[in-house]
Parts: structure tokens; C-alpha cells; sequence
DNA sequence: TCAATTCATAACTTTATGGTTATGGATTTG
DNA sequence: CAAATCCATAACCATAAAGTTATGAATTGA
């Protein structure tokens, strides 16, 4: 079943990926990231609709997708969007023929960039 | 909540989209029916894991997502490939910074050939 | 006509997921 | 030290989702 070694498991990373941006939420806290840079947990819950607790929750699941990293600095703990975090998902959009392909070949430099 | 209301519902659309294509099973299906074109239930269900009622209601998600199209030919039914189907993805994917979104820019007017 | 094929839906089970409140550890701050 | 702040985890609930088998409608073919 594994059709190139090297590139290690990725259906497994895809799966995490797109469950990981399959909701409104977690696409909303790393959108926030991505254009406000280093966020803390705090600063998240305070622009997110739902509790701590789940702000956490969410960021736990985005960290394990590595779509973003995490810093603890006292007692706060500062979050970072990944951008590299994506290419797994950009890769495999390149089954989408060659017109795409071709325009995330580029893209695709990103994750391997032997 | 509506930051750019000439994008209707993008949200929602990238929801259906992620939870779509979240499922190992199912992007198989789509890689199938892109490398293979249109294929019927029956010759779908033979290159799965799963029973045939579960295919069909896989392909029910991804129909739903607009990722497929259905065709009807006396019993059978024909899926296909909906390669538009994931420009909301890459559309919203532009919202990492500017490397990518030169990149996108691109793949968007596909979505939005104005 | 009758049997077989193709597909979708129903009914059901199990597990995953999103949400909550409660709690407790670690760190600042008064 | 005591109180407050920040965060993560636990415990719990409700719903969604993936899977199964059973069934039934529609079409094809003998």
C-alpha cells in the first residue's frame, strides 16, 4: 500500500490534516494566528465563541496536526500558526490533474526541499 | 460575523469540504475517480475496504461537498470527479501569507472565472 | 415472468467529537 | 504567604460519524 516510502505516512497526516481544519473553530483560531503572529491561550479564548477549555482543546488538536507550535513562557503558553504545517494536504491536492499540479509543484518545493 | 459578505458562505462550504475529504476511504474514492474517470458504484465498492452501502453513502458526503457529480443509467450510477469541487479549499488556503497566496492566485480564478 | 444485478436507505452499534463545568497545577502579584 | 491568573485535564453529556446487516426499489436479462 505505500506507494512511496519516502514520503513517509501521509494519508495518516491528510487524515489529521483535514480533520484538523474540518472545523469552524480551529480554522478560525489559526486564521487569527496566521494574521496576528503568537497568540496566548488567553488572548484565543477571548476572540473565540467557546470556553478555555475547549480553546485548548482545540489548539491541542491543530498542535498534533503541526499546524501550530506552542511556547510556554510562565504560565502562559503562546501559540504560532505553521504555515509548512499544510503541505501534506497541498500534495495531495496534486491528484488533482495537471493543471493544478503543475501550479503546486512550487508548493510542493516546501515540504521536500531536498 | 459576515467579514466579506460577496463570499457567501464560504465557511460552511469549507466545513463540508475538510469533514469531506477527512476520511481516508473517501479521498481514495476521489483519487480513483480522477485517475480512472467516471465509475459506477458497483467498481467502486470492488476497489474499497468497505461494504457497498457505505460507499454509496461516502459518495453521498462527497456529492453533498460537490466534489463528485452523479449520473444515473438504469441501475447503475456513474460518479465523476468534480475537480472545481475543491476551490473553496484553495481559496481558502490564501490566507497564509503572501508566498502562498501569489501561488493561489492563480487556482482562484478557477473558482471565480469573472 | 422470474431471477439476478445495482444501488440506496433503514435500523442499529460503536466510537469520535464538540461542548460544558469543575478542578488542580504552575506562576505572578499584592 | 495568600490571592489571583493562566492553562490543561478530567468527567460528563449530546450528537455526529463510520461501520455493519437487512431490505426494497428499479432495471436488466434468461
Amino acid at each position: 500500500m505505500d506507494s512511496h516510502p519516502s514520503h513517509g505516512d501521509r494519508s495518516a497526516a491528510c487524515d489529521e490534516l483535514f480533520k484538523a481544519l474540518s472545523d469552524g473553530t480551529r480554522r478560525a483560531l489559526l486564521e487569527y494566528l496566521v494574521r496576528q503572529g503568537e497568540q496566548s491561550v488567553h488572548a484565543l479564548t477571548a476572540i473565540s465563541a467557546v470556553s478555555q477549555p475547549m480553546v485548548s482543546r482545540h489548539l491541542a488538536k491543530l498542535k498534533r496536526a503541526r499546524l501550530v507550535t506552542a511556547r510556554r513562557a510562565g504560565r502562559e503558553t503562546y501559540y504560532s500558526a505553521r504555515v509548512k504545517g499544510l503541505a501534506p494536504v497541498v500534495q495531495w491536492m496534486a491528484i488533482y490533474g495537471a493543471l493544478w499540479s503543475q501550479r503546486f509543484t512550487a508548493l510542493e518545493e516546501l515540504a521536500d526541499p531536498a
